[in-house]
Parts: structure tokens; C-alpha cells; sequence
DNA sequence: TTGTATGCGTTATCAT
DNA sequence: ATGATAACGCATACAA
């Protein structure tokens, strides 16, 4: 109940038909420009706001997308809805932000929530971690438009904007491998079944492999995305007998490398001196830290906004073609690796 | 279009009319129970979803409201919106988010928008930097419910969850003069239009007046929210002839003072033997700093459960009375004070 | 150029 | 317990 006024309050007024007044505030033809010009200025003293839910009644479009997002504080995702922001903002969509909290049963509910206010589109990075694609393959089938980013669920059909984190994964282990010499090299992963933890941990397999180095079970520590999740795992490795320890570790994520490097300093050792370790993401903090954070930088701006350029394309064109776009992402060489 | 299935579709499937289908889908009286479970079974089987506009145009209700912030990378902003997304997740509020990108004609647009999607409310932290209120007048006697967070605009009759800026600016400013004995404390301000950036300025200006020190006009100089704003008023004050250097800095954000910390560093000096400086925020990055940052925190999670619980009592009783809420800072000292 | 009728999907109201 | 009708605010299609 925001404003009251409506198209006949307008058209009483003035004493004409509701048609004339929605054709003159339209800017549509056939409309005298001398009305036109009354009902524009009686509107505006009367204070009307067009009732867009009774627009989109009628057309059967709301001109709002979903945005649905596994995490809001990680920094990542901020960056990526900025960049979806300044593709709505141009194109005059409005987007519903929902944050699941790594939470699959929020993230479902959102998307309920999003489906029934009818939203044109849906953007989602999904916190979803198990083999079940019966809910995505329901709302897609139904014929919501999607566009997946970062954490994209494949073979759905739609399209999927990520970044190329297997190929980044396998680079910054090869640093390890061929910069500093590092034989004995561990993994904290993140899920397995969201496609980021991954591709992630496949690249790290595939540098392994192809340096044909030990993949010990020991050192593939199952993580997670979060602080203490990268802690944990550390703690894990580091209960080692020393001479089994690792001499790198490769995280998942930069949440979870500052996590294992508090784990590190907690136990008295040094980075990298007695263990060098990476990161992934370029978050906020990783050159602040005090021993700043080899990782990968993600474009994250960029993600939100070929995505949503996807989205809106997909939207508006009928047969607009599915299409995976990956982001290319760029090394940072900072000390916790071992470079000076 | 993305469920095309009505109550008409699932009506005439059964036989019966589409009230009836309403009725048993909403759980309403006088549905016999054979028909209940029959609708039930097959809205499920044929895939319907409400059509939450429809509702929304004849309830004039949309279970919605719009969130306005003017930054989204800043860290205390999405914090904030975990803290409404508790309280609208509870309520089955969907939130509308926009970022202002601290422009004020990009919120205005934004308010227009949200209006016109009926939203029920809207939570707004201000990226208003003039003395010109005819745009909330306007917005707020249309009828909106409104209720500002953080960047309050003050005397429009609308509730406001704020921190008690003033006061901890005091404090923080107070622990530099107390503690340390500083006497030369330069100032780097935020717009003065903003309230925030009002408010911490006003707490400085207490402290310094309370404890008799000069308030030089080249040790104020004006910043703004942002990391190049610090970096270019700490240039600004560098430059001043060495005698006339400040022994200390207070800032009006964290962002603000580790743009500052960049600009001293620099130029070679030391923190704090050289210049002792302070934050505003508790940034994310402040305790991993090099000299970690005394500051203030803002539980920004808390600001934002109260302003969304606040609203939603605003919207669901006509007359929840107006409350000025304030939440309360915790002073965090770490080293770039002086205190080790 | 302007107006009337109709429908979007849902629910309130008043029958039956 | 169930149904018919009207209404929410707007725009399309057609008529005047």
C-alpha cells in the first residue's frame, strides 16, 4: 500500500477513459498532446506510481531476476553481484537476492519463493552438495530460465558461466611442482559434489599426474569451504607423524588456506618454511595476511556480469543458445609459496 | 513464464471449481476432505506453483521488501543483510536487494523501482549526501513503510537502527588522548551529509573539546567511505611541513584508515611511532594487517535483524510507534594505536 | 483520437 | 461443501 492512485483515479479526474490515461503515460501514439500533457501533470501532482504487479499480471513479466547465492560474507559473492548489478541496472530488471548459507534446503526454498513471484529468470551459484539433479531438472523443465555461475550443476541444459578451475588448479600446483621443488604435497578439499570443490581437486589430481608424484590418501584432506573447515582439516594433516607430513598444502579456497594457516602458526611452524601453502579466490585479505597468500585471482565481476548478460539474452530471445563461458583467471605469486 | 498451470487448469482437471481448488490449496474450511486430498495430489502432479502477482494484485500485499545499502563490497553491508535475511527467512519476507553504489541518483531510481513493485517495505542505509529531504518527505507520505539503517536521515517520522557512532567516536578518540597522550590528532572525515559521517565527526570533536586540544583546521581534512579517499587525504596531510604533523590520525571508516596506512607507508613511515592512526568498522582485514588496526566493531548482523524486525512490525501494525534503536560499538585495540 | 469490453490469476462475497 | 460473480490495476483488441 504504497500509493494509492490509480490509472481511473487519474482518468476521473480529468474525465476521461483509464485507456487514455495509460496510453498518454506510455508514451503511446494516438493520444492528443494536449491530454497527453494534462494527464502527465495530473499524475505526477497526484503522486502515481504505476502498479507493477498489475503489470506484470497482464504481460506475464515481472522485469525481476533471482539471484540466489551460496554464501554472502565471502567476499566473492559480493563482487559477482556487483557485476550482475550493472548489467540489471542498465537493462531496468530489479533482482531478488536470496543467500542460501551453503544451505541446499534454503537454496530450494528461495527458488520456490522466486518461481512464485515470477521472477523472469533465476541466476544461481548452488550450495547443493549431493548427486540428486531431480529438483534443477523439475524447475528447469518448467520452463524457469536459468543461468548457473561459479558452482554450475552440468548436462541441465542450460547455460553456465564459471571459472576455468580445474586447468587454474592443475597451474598453481605446477608452481609447487616445478618453481619450489615439492614432492610431498597435500589437498584440503572442499564437497566433492559441487562442481568448484571439484574441478578444483581433479586439477590438483591431473598436476599430480602429470609429475607423476604420490597421490597419498593422507594428504587428500576432505575440507570444506569455510575458516574452520580449512582449520580442521590442517589440524588433520598436522597430527601426521612428522616425517609423513606434507611439505605444501593446496586449499580449495583462500577462506579455507587462512583457516589452515591459523592451524600452522597455532602449531608453532612456519610458512613456508616448514610448510608452504596456496589458496584460491584472491579474497580480500590474502595480501594482508602476514605472510601473504600465493592463490588464484577470480574475476569475479566479470562472472556477474556475463552471466547475467546471459541470463537476460536467454530472457528475451526465444532460442537463445545454451552456452558454457568460463573466465580466465590469473596466478598471484605472493611468499606463502615459497617466491619472495 | 514458468508454470503455466492455473487454478482454472487443476478445476477443470477435477471437476470442480477454481474457488474450490483455492480454497483446499490454502488450507481453508468447508473443503471436504476427499476433494482437499485430491486438489492437493493434483497441483502436485501437474506441477503448479501460485502465482504470488496474482495474490499480491488482489491482497495488495506482496511479501516483500526492498533492501537499499550504498556499498556492497564493503564487508559491514552484506553483513548486515545476513542479519535481515535471518529475520525475512523466518517470515517468508522475499528481500528486493539494490545496491546504491554510494549515488544518490541510482538509490532514488532504486526506491522508485522497489515502489513500484509494491514492495511492503523498505530498508534503507542512505547514500544521500545533501541537506535536501523532499525526496523521503515524499516517499515516506505516500504511504511506504520505511526504515532506515545505519545512514539514518533523521526527523521524517520513521524508525532507525543505528550505532551509537557518536559516542564510540568519542571513546576511541578518548584512548589515543588518554592512553597515549597524544595531543596533535588530525581528523579524516566522511561526508558530512551522511550521518555517519556527521555522527564519528561530532564524537571526535567531543573528545578533543573535552580534553581541551586543538581542533586545527589542516588536521581535518575531508575523505570520504572508500580506500583512495583515506589514501588521498592522509597525501594531503603528509604534506604539511613536518613540525606540523599530526601524531596520531582517527578515521572515519576502516576502509578510510587502510587507505591511509597505504599513503604512510609509502612515504616511510612507521605505525605508530611515527603516526598512531585508528579505524571506524572492524573491516575483516584489520586484524591481519601488518600493524593490526585498533577500531571500532560494529555488530553490523545485529543493526540488521532490528531494522528487518522492525519493519515487519512497522508493515503488519498500523501503528508500531516510531524508535530511534541504537546498538552498542565494542572498542578493539590492537596495535596501530600505540598499545601493544 | 477516445472509449468499452475483456482477461491476466487469484480471492472475497454472496449465493446455492 | 461448493459455485458464480466481481474485483484488484492494467493493457490488448476492437468499436465508435
Amino acid at each position: 500500500m504504497s500509493s494509492d492512485v490509480t490509472l481511473k483515479h487519474i482518468a476521473e479526474e480529468l474525465g476521461v477513459s483509464a485507456m487514455t490515461v495509460s496510453r498518454a503515460l506510455n508514451d503511446r501514439p494516438n493520444v492528443d498532446e494536449k491530454t497527453k500533457e494534462k494527464v502527465i501533470e495530473t499524475a505526477k501532482r497526484m503522486g502515481y506510481t504505476p502498479n507493477q504487479v498489475a503489470k506484470s499480471l497482464v504481460s506475464n513479466k515481472t522485469h525481476t531476476i533471482g539471484v540466489v547465492i551460496p554464501e554472502i560474507t565471502h567476499a566473492f559473492f559480493p563482487e559477482v553481484v556487483r557485476g550482475i548489478e550493472e548489467v540489471t541496472n542498465d537493462s531496468d530488471y530489479q533482482i531478488f537476492l536470496t543467500n542460501a548459507n551453503e544451505q541446499f534446503s534454503r537454496e530450494k526454498k528461495a527458488v520456490r519463493a522466486l518461481q512464485a513471484q515470477r521472477v523472469d529468470g533465476i541466476l544461481i551459484s548452488s550450495s547443493q552438495t549431493v548427486d540428486d539433479f531431480s529438483f534443477y531438472k523439475e524447475i528447469i523443465n518448467s520452463g524457469t530460465r536459468v543461468v548457473f555461475f561459479d558452482r554450475c550443476i552440468e548436462n541441465m541444459g542450460v547455460s553456465c558461466v564459471s571459472v576455468n578451475d580445474r586447468v587454474s588448479s592443475t597451474e598453481i600446483t605446477e608452481h609447487l611442482i616445478t618453481e619450489h621443488k615439492f614432492k610431498k604435497i597435500a589437498y584440503i578439499s572442499g564437497p566433492q559434489d559441487v562442481s568448484v570443490g571439484h574441478d578444483r581437486y581433479m586439477g590438483f589430481v591431473d598436476a599430480m599426474e602429470k609429475h607423476t608424484l604420490p597421490l597419498k590418501e593422507k594428504w587428500i584432506v576432505r575440507g570444506g569451504f569455510q575458516e574452520e573447515a580449512g582449520y580442521d582439516a590442517m589440524q588433520e594433516l598436522l597430527a601426521l607423524p612428522v616425517e609423513e607430513r606434507p611439505e605444501a598444502v593446496v586449499t580449495v579456497n583462500d577462506p579455507s588456506a587462512i583457516g589452515a594457516i591459523q592451524a600452522i602458526s597455532e602449531k608453532g611452524l612456519s610458512i613456508p618454511e616448514d610448510i608452504a601453502i596456496v589458496g584460491f579466490t584472491d579474497d580480500i585479505r590474502a595480501e594482508l595476511l602476514k605472510v601473504p597468500l600465493t592463490t588464484v585471482r577470480q574475476p569475479a565481476y566479470e562472472v556477474g556480469r556475463l552471466a547475467a548478460l546471459k541470463l537476460i539474452q536467454t530472457i528475451e530471445n526465444k532460442d537463445e543458445p545454451e552456452e558454457i563461458l568460463e573466465v580466465q583467471t590469473e596466478l598471484k605469486i605472493r611468499s606463502s609459496c615459497g617466491c619472495s
